[in-house]
Formats: C-alpha cells, structure tokens, sequence
DNA sequence: TAGATTGTTAATCGATTAACAATC
DNA sequence: TAGATTGTTAATCGATTAACAATC
C-alpha cells in the first residue's frame, strides 16, 4: 500500500495539461525549466517527476514533447482504461457518467446500478442502469474489481459492503462518510471540501494586495 | 501563500466526520488514540493536527467530542461561509448549485452568471442566473472576492480574466486547463483524475490477496 | 494508587531544492 | 566552442512517528 512519491503522481496530470497545449501549439520539444515556468515548479522537482515514468531526455536539449504525453499517460495507466461499475445511478451519478474526460484518464464505467425502478433499464450516457441485486454476481462473472459509489451518505456503507462482497476490490467513493471495509480493500474518498479548503487557507495566508 | 501544514489542514475533515458520528452515537468525550483508530493514524498525527485547533484535551481524559467539532469547524471557517459567484450554469455548475453539503462547508454561492439565454433568468437550486456581462461589475459592488468556475474548458481563460478583472482573488476552477491569473489571485483546480489515478496506484501497489 | 492520555520534544523519514559533472 | 540541459548526488526542509514527563 506503499506508493511511491505520491505528490509526484499528483503533479503528473498537471505536466500532461501543458504538455498536450504544447503539442497543440506545435512545439515538439521542452525543458525541465520550460515545464517548471508553466506549472509553477523549480527545475529539479520536474526532473524527478520525470524521471519516474522512464521517459529520458537529452542532455544540453530538454525532452521530445510527445514522447513525455505518452510516457506520463502509459505510467498513469490512461491509456489503458480500468472497467468499473457505478452504483448509484442518481445526480452525482450521473454527472460523472457523463464526464467524458474520466474515460480518457483510466475509467470505463461499463454498467449501473440503481434501486430506483425509473432508472433502472434506462441508458445514461451510453451506459445501462441495472437493479441493485444484479450487483452480488455480475463483478465476479464479468472480473470486474473497481467500483465508483455514488449513493446516498446514508447507504453509502450499506452499499459498499454490497461491492466488497461483490468482489469488488478498489472503491472509488464520492459519499462523505468514512466507509469501514477489509483490509484487502482501498476505498479512494472524493471530497469536494478538501479543495476549497485549501483555496480558503491559502488565500487567508496571502499577503493582502 | 505559504500555509502551515496542509496534510494535517487535509485530514480535519475527516475527523470532523468521525466526530460527528460520535456525537450521534451520544459519545461524549473520545481521545487521539480513538480517533486515530477510526480514521487509520496514529495517536501522535492526530494530537498534532488537533492541537492546530487550538482546542484543548484533559491529560489523563481526552477531548469532548463536541469542542473538537466546533473548533474544527471554526478553524476551517465552515460556520462562516464566504459568498461566493459562480460562473458557468452548466451541467457541473448545476450539480455544484444543488450540492447542499458545501454550504456547510465554507461555501455560500449567491448568484450565478451564464451566456445561455434559456438559463439566464432561471433560479437553480435557489440560485438566479445572471447573464455573464453583469459578472463586470457585482463582485465590486458586492465585496466578493471567490468564484467558482464551472464553464467549457475552452472558454476557462478567457472566463478567467473577467472574473480577476472583475476583483475576485480567488477562484476555484473545475475546469481541466491550467489557468494563468495574476501573482495576487489563488487558483485552486479540481480534478477528478487525482484522485482515481491515487487509487489505481494504490491498489497497484497492494500486495495482491 | 494504577491506568490512561495530553502536550511536547527528539528521532526518523521522505520530499524538495540546490548543485554539478557529463554531454548534446 | 559556448550555452543549455540532463541525470544524479548531497543538503535542506518539513512532516511523521516515537517517546516521555506531567497530570487527570
């Protein structure tokens, strides 16, 4: 459960934002310092990020653009999405099925549950609500481990207790509650507060103008 | 902008969860060690992140569950919310309008700003959609200095600029590009991706069952 | 008193930054 | 050759963890 430099990985997606308006712009090759100026990072901490993709650059000249692009997105693991099931097909639900970018940064969401009887049969965004008890087998018989919860915080533990049973083996929660499951199982809490949080902090830390 | 200690300032919310929990479970009082155990730390992080509080414990007795909730939330200024516009009354928009749970969180929107002229007019969850080119002049008028930016990814910047010009100073984007704003505004950018590339990490990294 | 826990200091660990030889 | 940049090592910084005296 060790990863290794967690906050490199985090800067990673940042690098492939400029990167990609790089390759828009036509420049087909750049520097640690030229990344740094744009991501707002010294030189060596972008050297280091680097570095953990296995993407070499030449000495005296910097990178190759595209190979970064592709280095960065084949460590993340992008360009190879992870199937997933999403249960919990209401608002929150369906924003991020429709949120086309999360197919490109490793998530195929390849069905829904719901316990809803309006939803269930219905296809939201290329994907099909399925009734809540389908979910006991269909993880299992389909190898699929990774699930997106997006329920209700009073069903939320309920609920992944239901997944880990499932074989569901990696929870990627959008519910507030802290969800109690195996040892065997991460569960990836999302939570929108922690952002603005740290906006309101570091704003109050700013000097006022 | 530098802020003492983010991991810790991270981590309060999920305390605060915790906490609440006890607090319905009619626990009265609980202890780092306790704490620590619901929310996977240990005892020495959680007395460091408590003690940034400033809410203070009883040797030998621990702390009252429900000075640690209210010095949480007074430290995180979630009983404080700050007004705040948000622009871009799209699908993500909506979804962040109707997010009840952030106006416990320190976020108060009090209007919102869009160039649809089916959506300007309408009132969202509470909310009234202004046209954007009112966004010019109420942040001045209004003293309110956060935005929320929910707008297309291709018009971020460009929405971003009005929104500095306009005075806000700090804004929280949801947009994926990297926004270039003055050395006097805070940029706080949500990204989905972090988090679900966190967990595909972690599990990984775990040793496999 | 015995057991538990705080507040705080010291030790450890990991990440950031600076520096520089190698090299294009 | 002169300028620039990599890859890597060493120095610095900050956060985590362990330890413990004070005290309820």
């Amino acid at each position: 459960m060790r990863v290794g430099n967690l906050p490199g990985i985090r800067r990673l997606p940042i690098y492939l934002h400029i990167l990609r308006q790089f390759l828009a712009d036509g420049v087909a090759t750049t520097s640690a310092p030229a990344l740094g100026q744009a991501a707002g990072l010294v030189a060596s901490v972008v050297r280091k990020d680097l570095e953990m993709t296995g993407v070499e650059g030449t000495t005296g000249i910097g990178y190759a653009v595209a190979d970064l692009v592709d280095g960065i997105e084949t460590f993340l693991g992008w360009n190879n999405p992870n199937e997933a099931f999403l249960v919990g097909a209401g608002k929150l639900g369906t924003t991020i099925l429709g949120y086309d970018t999360l197919r490109r940064q490793g998530l195929n969401i390849i069905a829904a549950f719901d316990v809803n009887p309006d939803t269930i049969g219905s296809v939201i965004h290329g994907v099909e609500v399925l009734p809540l008890g389908k979910l006991a087998t269909l993880p299992g018989r389909l190898n699929v481990t990774l699930g997106v919860l997006t329920v209700p915080d009073k069903h939320a533990q309920r609920v992944a207790d239901l997944m880990v049973k499932a074989g569901i083996t990696r929870i990627w929660s959008f519910a507030t509650p802290i969800l109690s499951v195996p040892t065997h199982v991460v569960v990836q809490r999302e939570d929108f507060s922690v952002g603005l949080t740290e906006l309101l902090m570091k704003s109050a830390a700013m000097p006022k103008k």
